[in-house]
DNA sequence: CAGGATCCCGCTAGATACTG
DNA sequence: CAGTATCTAGCGGGATCCTG
């Protein structure tokens, strides 16, 4: 059977959504997509920041188990990990498989549609590398100058 | 005298950063612009979304007073709308502009640090709008599937 | 290995009231 | 008009313990 109908896609698809409007589904969906670990993840998966050199700013996905993206996403609790995937699994961004290994074995890779939305999020992650150095500078300059009024 | 040195620029613009790091600063710069309100607030102020017909999409920064923005972000409470546009200010991606007017007149302008960081987040609105219905039908299908197990 | 389940703290969004 | 100040409820998110 085919897991998703044409049917239910056009169902959606009519609408106009304006993430400007407070009560879209889209200022929602914009609110979950607009998160760090979202980004990382999407990041990581989509075979950014190059762990496999050369293979960088290819776009072309990889698989993933949960304790590479642990290893890979510095600092994030397995909490906040699994939620993310989670979510995105359930947004339909990427697909979780498992293989009953012993232990088992968990791999996650990105959709196409998460691949289109990692295609523009990368962009923000290399913006903020990008331009730390200005926006650290600006900061700096904002604030002596706060410090000299009063 | 300048505001900004180059050296100061310098200063900063050596390392390389990396937000796959706990410890980058990176990692809160990303985390920081990957918020629902600043997407919405570069989104009103490089105009897309169409308030002037004809010029969504040009990329053209536009000045906007507060109570503009606060009509156009529907649903931002004051709070989160003078934070966003204060931090915003400080790394230096817009500017404030005062007019001493009766009653005063404020105005915000995306800078050409924020219209680069606009190019890139647009896509994420864009993204969020022009997919939702594929979205809502990947949860549909997710829910039921998780429904019928148990 | 890949999580699920809990506990709990901190911050932060949001509402309200006040001001130059 | 364009904010500031204050309070609070809620939850995001980390830490910890446990399991198939």
């Amino acid at each position: 059977m085919p897991t998703m109908t044409a049917a239910q896609k056009r169902a959606h698809a009519k609408a106009d959504y304006d993430a400007f409007l407070a009560e879209c589904p889209s200022r929602k969906l914009l609110d979950r997509i607009s998160d760090k670990w979202v980004a990382l993840v999407l990041a990581a998966l989509g075979s950014d920041g190059a762990t496999h050199p050369g293979r960088d700013g290819t776009g072309e996905p990889r698989a993933m188990r949960y304790s590479e993206l642990s290893r890979r996403l510095a600092g994030v609790s397995q909490k906040m990990l699994t939620q993310t995937l989670r979510s995105l699994e359930r947004d339909g961004l990427l697909v979780r498989t498992v293989t009953p290994t012993v232990p088992v074995t968990v791999t996650y890779e990105l959709t196409d549609l998460g691949l289109s939305l990692h295609q523009v999020i990368r962009g923000i992650k290399r913006w903020a590398e990008a331009n730390m150095g200005e926006v650290l500078s600006h900061r700096e300059e904002y604030d002596s100058r706060a410090a000299n009024e009063t």
